[in-house]
DNA sequence: TTGCTCCTCACGTCACGTGAGGTGGC
DNA sequence: TTGCTCCTCACGTCACGTGAGGTGGC
C-alpha cells in the first residue's frame, strides 16, 4: 500500500508551492497519484517525486511548461528516444542560455555608453528641424546597390539614385534607400559613395542584389529639411560622440525616409514622398564601436 | 511652424511600434505634441524624438516602463538632480544585469550537470519508500545547534535534539530540525555532529543562535521509513553522483520532515510529527560542487 | 472613389501569486 | 469544536501584439 502525501507535504518535500502543483495537474505535467472525487484533495506518492524533480530542474534551466510536457511525454512514450530527445534539448537551452548571456553583456555595455551619453543630454542644438540622437541598431539589409567614386554630392549621387531605382523597380522592397560613405576615395577630392536601394528579400535572391550588413549599436540622428545640412549635422555628431566617449566603426550612413523623386515608374509608397524640401525626412546614422569586454570599466 | 508627423511616421523613424507608442501614451510617459480632438488621430513633433529615444534607450537596457517615468519625471520637475538620479539608476541596473549573467552562468553549468544526471534517468532503486534524487539549492538558516563526537546515531543524538529542543522552544521556527554530519571524527570511530532546531529570524538575533549555511546546489532524496535506511541511502547516493560526475561539498545533511517526539512541550507544528516510523519523512541532502567556468566543457 | 492610415475596444501572453469565499478532516 | 488544510473560481502580472470593426484623410 502506497503512502499518499496531502498536496502541502508534497509541496514541501519538493520545494515548490501548492498553487505550482494545482497549475501542474491542471497543465497535465504531473496528475495526484489520487483525487478524492468528493472534496477534490489531491494526494501524491513518493514516486511522484521523480516527476516534479524533473520539472523543477528543467524548469530551473528556464524550460517552458509546453516543453516540459513534450520531454516528459516523449519519456512515457518513447523511453528508447527519451534520452536523446533530452540531451538535443539540453544541447539547444544551452545555446539558447549562452546568447541570453550575450545580450546581457551587450546590456551592461550599453549602461556604460548611456552613462556618458546621458552627460550630454541628448541634445545637440536647439534646432526644431533636428531629433535627438539615439543609440539603435542597424538590420542587415538586401540592396540593389551602385557604387561609384563622385567628385561632390548633389546631381552625381542624384543620377546614381534614379539610375539604381529604375534598375531595382520590379524587386524593390517597402523600405527607404540610403547612401553609404566609404572612407576610401580614390582620387584626392573624390567621395567613395554608394547608393542602396532595398529589395524583397523572398527567395530566391533577386538577381544583382547584395547583402549590406547592419550594426549591433549606432547613433542615429534624424533631421528634416535639405541636405545642405548634412556636413554641419555630421560634425555636431562626431563631436557629440567624442564627448561621450563613443568610436565610429563602419561607413556613415544616410537613410532617406522622405525624399523628392522625379519620376513616378519607381513604385515608391507614398509615404517616402515629399515634394518640397522642407517635408524631407533624412536620418544619418554613425555606426559605433561597442567595447565588448565591459567588466574593467566599473 | 513645427513640422508634425503622423503616428506611423514618428514610429518609423524611431524604430518602434505604433502600438508601442499608443501605449507609451497611454501611461503617460511620451504624449503627442497634438491630438485632434475629433479623429483621436495622434501627432509628434522631431523634437519628441529626444524623449522617444530617451525611452527606447533604457527599455534596451531592461528598465521597466514604472522605473522611465519616474526618470522622465524626475528630469522634467527637478532638472539639475536628474543627472545623478540617472546615473544612480544606470549603475544599480548594472548590478542587476550582472546578477542576472552570474544566473545564466549558472543555469549553463546546471545543463551540464543534466546532461550527466539524466543518463542516470533519476533513479536510485526499485522502492517505493524512496524518492527520486533531485538538484535543488540548501537556504540559509538561523539555528540553535549543538555539536557534539557521538560513538554512534541513535540514543546520543537523539539526546541531543531532546536537549537542543528544549532549549530553542520559545524561538522555534516551523522549519523541520536537521543533523549535519562533519568528516572530522576526532577520535577514531566517533562521529561528529551538529543537530540544528531552525529558529525564528526576528530583530534581533535570537541568544545562543547561529547561521548556518546551505548551498547554492544540493543532491537531496526524500525517503520514509525508519533511520536504518540512511546508510545504505547515502551509499546509493555517492555512486549516483560518481556515476553523474558530481562531487559532493561540505557536510551530508539529513533533514526531519516528519517525526516522532517524545514530548509535548516543544511547540512542534503537528505536521511534523509522526507516531509510527512508517510515517516518518526524511531527506537527506548532499552539498555539490557546481564548476563555476563551464566554459570549456563544451 | 479607392487604399491607406488611423482610431478604440477586447483579448492573449506566461507561470503562477493573491485573495475571496467556502468546505473537509483530524 | 477549533484550527488548519484543502478546494474552486476570478483576477492580476508586463509591455505590448493581434485581431475586429469602424472611421478619417489624401
Amino acid at each position: 500500500m502506497k503512502k499518499l502525501l496531502q498536496i502541502g507535504d508534497f509541496a514541501r518535500l519538493g520545494g515548490v508551492s501548492v498553487k505550482a502543483l494545482r497549475f501542474y495537474d491542471e497543465q497535465g505535467l504531473l496528475r495526484p497519484a489520487h483525487a478524492d472525487p468528493q472534496s477534490g484533495y489531491r494526494y501524491y506518492t513518493l514516486a511522484q517525486t521523480k516527476t516534479l524533480a524533473q520539472i523543477t530542474n528543467l524548469r530551473a534551466v528556464d524550460f517552458s511548461i509546453a516543453e516540459i510536457a513534450a520531454l516528459l511525454e516523449a519519456d512515457a512514450s518513447a523511453p528508447d528516444r527519451a534520452e536523446s530527445i533530452l540531451q538535443n534539448a539540453l544541447a539547444e537551452k544551452r545555446r539558447t542560455l549562452a546568447s541570453e548571456r550575450d545580450a546581457i553583456d551587450r546590456k551592461i555595455t550599453a549602461t556604460h555608453v548611456m552613462s556618458r551619453c546621458f552627460g550630454e543630454n541628448f541634445r545637440l542644438r536647439d534646432d526644431e528641424r533636428i531629433g535627438a540622437p539615439k543609440l539603435t541598431a542597424i538590420a542587415d539589409e538586401w540592396v540593389y546597390a551602385i557604387a561609384r567614386d563622385v567628385p561632390s554630392l548633389g546631381a552625381p549621387v542624384t543620377e546614381m539614385f534614379e539610375q539604381a531605382e529604375a534598375e531595382a523597380a520590379g524587386a524593390r522592397a517597402d523600405r527607404p534607400p540610403f547612401l553609404l560613405f566609404h572612407d576610401r576615395p580614390t582620387k584626392p577630392g573624390a567621395l567613395s559613395v554608394e547608393v542602396c536601394i532595398p529589395v524583397k528579400t523572398g527567395e530566391p535572391a533577386p538577381p544583382g542584389a547584395k547583402r549590406v550588413m547592419g550594426a549591433q549599436a549606432a547613433c542615429a540622428v534624424v533631421y528634416s529639411g535639405d541636405y545642405s545640412q548634412t556636413d554641419d549635422l555630421f560634425t555636431a555628431m562626431t563631436d557629440w560622440m567624442t564627448a561621450a566617449g563613443l568610436k565610429s566603426a563602419g561607413p556613415l550612413r544616410e537613410v532617406y525616409h522622405r525624399f523628392n523623386a522625379a519620376r513616378e515608374d519607381y513604385r515608391l509608397p507614398a509615404k517616402m514622398l515629399a515634394n518640397h524640401k522642407d517635408d524631407f525626412l533624412t536620418e544619418l546614422q554613425i555606426p559605433l564601436d561597442m567595447p565588448s569586454q565591459p567588466k574593467e570599466i566599473t
